[in-house]
DNA sequence: ATAATAATTGCATCTTTGTGCAGTTTTTTA
DNA sequence: TAAAAAACTGCACAAAGATGCAATTATTAT
């Protein structure tokens, strides 16, 4: 293969993904990384794309990201780190949309193989980077502002599957109000989330516990698993506790 | 063999393949490499092809490469204003993946109000930009490449609905070999889609014009209209006006 | 037709380019 | 902060390219 041929090629999959990994560049050529290095080096040098650690992007997507620099937060990433530990091979996982969701799929282990399921457009591109998972968007109508799919349609294909676990990245959850939210169409997919699930894990940053929304979802019976970045003794946990969740 | 015998022939190559190698073209008509790269190079003098380490590329190829941000662009732009006058208010829309409509979707007037169905997750968020259209994904199993969900489950939803207009970013399209692509699963659901649609429009930058892929979606004929950046009357365009398309 | 001239081609030689590897340094991640 | 991943550097070697020269082939003029 040419090596103009390799660099178009390379091109050719920035168009698509936005972004390059060396190590993919070089499996799917079958050159050494360092050959594409140096071509990721040339097409920067005549800048049409930015070559970073790992790989390269796009420059409008180099753009977006340098316009909105993410701290991600240690508390996100410490609960991330707990619900990995109850993923294992071969489950049917269901995941809702939030950031906290988001660290989690960054989270998992690339050598992790289970089937994982969303309504969430953010965590269906997430999940699409990770090598070996199976990804499964529920579709329908999509709400603008939180880019997950509505509707009975939903609700109905969710009915039809049965999940070994379900997170939520938890708006707003309550010992005595259960799970709440804003969004009536949003409440009614959480619910058959919920339904469809063995187990329904709660990802909340300790500062969404204790507040309530205008809607509810669920009690907080439904919830089998809260995860919080605190320590399982902390007094904020005591009253989860004691309606029967699991904390970790 | 005449010189000029050869240079028709190398031309030739290079018009099915995009590319020679010195090597091979030494091969096939029993001159040392250097005679072909002489060839070459007075081939390249004349502006007809692109010499490069180790053999040649089309001019069209090297263009693609050198030029892919700025040129390619304003041929997409064109063919999206030109897309963008077929759609009125209320339509049933359906739009492929890819980076054409992509900038159809950008090119529309905020003031439209039309429900739009796709089934790539890049088309779905483009989409959710604007302000008054209905989004519906048709979610499935998500290919991680394209980023566009395939399958059984999509085919069906797909057959249930009846759209107005389908709107397709036609990889390759050729008046004989009608549609053509490279995955199975892809084709699938790009049948589906122009089955649901009373008018199937592709959408095609010159360059996608008579190349062929190694797997069929459908005939020609089933294709209603065809836009490129091209004037109507453009050599590269009369195969598609003999075969009964309207041209745009 | 044929000699003179010009163009084409292959080969030998030297130069440049492309690629992978080993060792070291930098960056990222846990 | 230590371990892992990625990048960089210099080097070696192979592949491809350039160039001058001689042999061959084609073209032109007489």
């Amino acid at each position: 293969m040419l090596k103009k041929e390799r660099q178009a090629f390379i091109m050719h999959e920035i168009d698509i993904h936005n972004k390059v990994l060396s190590s993919d560049l070089s499996l799917q050529l079958n050159v050494s990384e360092d050959t594409i290095r140096r071509d990721l080096q040339e097409l920067d040098d005549t800048g049409i794309l930015t070559k970073v650690h790992g790989g390269a992007l796009s420059k409008s997507f180099h753009f977006t990201l340098k316009n909105n620099i993410v701290y991600s937060q240690s508390e996100k990433k410490s609960i991330a780190l707990k619900a990995k530990a109850l993923i294992s091979d071969g489950m049917f996982i269901l995941l809702s949309g939030g950031t906290t969701i988001i660290e989690l799929i960054k989270s998992l282990s690339p050598d992790l193989r289970a089937t994982f399921f969303t309504v969430s457009i953010p965590s269906a591109l997430e999940l699409l980077d990770h090598p070996n998972a199976e990804v499964i968007f529920i579709g329908n109508k999509l709400l603008k502002n939180s880019q997950m799919s509505v509707g009975a349609e939903v609700v109905q294909r969710l009915s039809e599957i049965k999940f070994d676990l379900c997170f939520l990245g938890t708006n707003s959850i309550d010992a005595e109000q259960g799970l709440t939210d804003l969004d009536l169409e949003v409440i009614e997919v959480k619910r058959a989330m919920i339904a469809s699930s063995a187990k329904v894990i709660s990802l909340s940053i300790s500062k969404k516990l204790n507040t309530v929304q205008r809607m509810k979802v669920c009690n907080i019976e439904e919830v089998d698993i809260l995860i919080t970045e605190l320590d399982p003794q902390d007094h904020l946990l005591q009253p989860f506790l004691a309606k029967g969740l699991t904390i970790i």
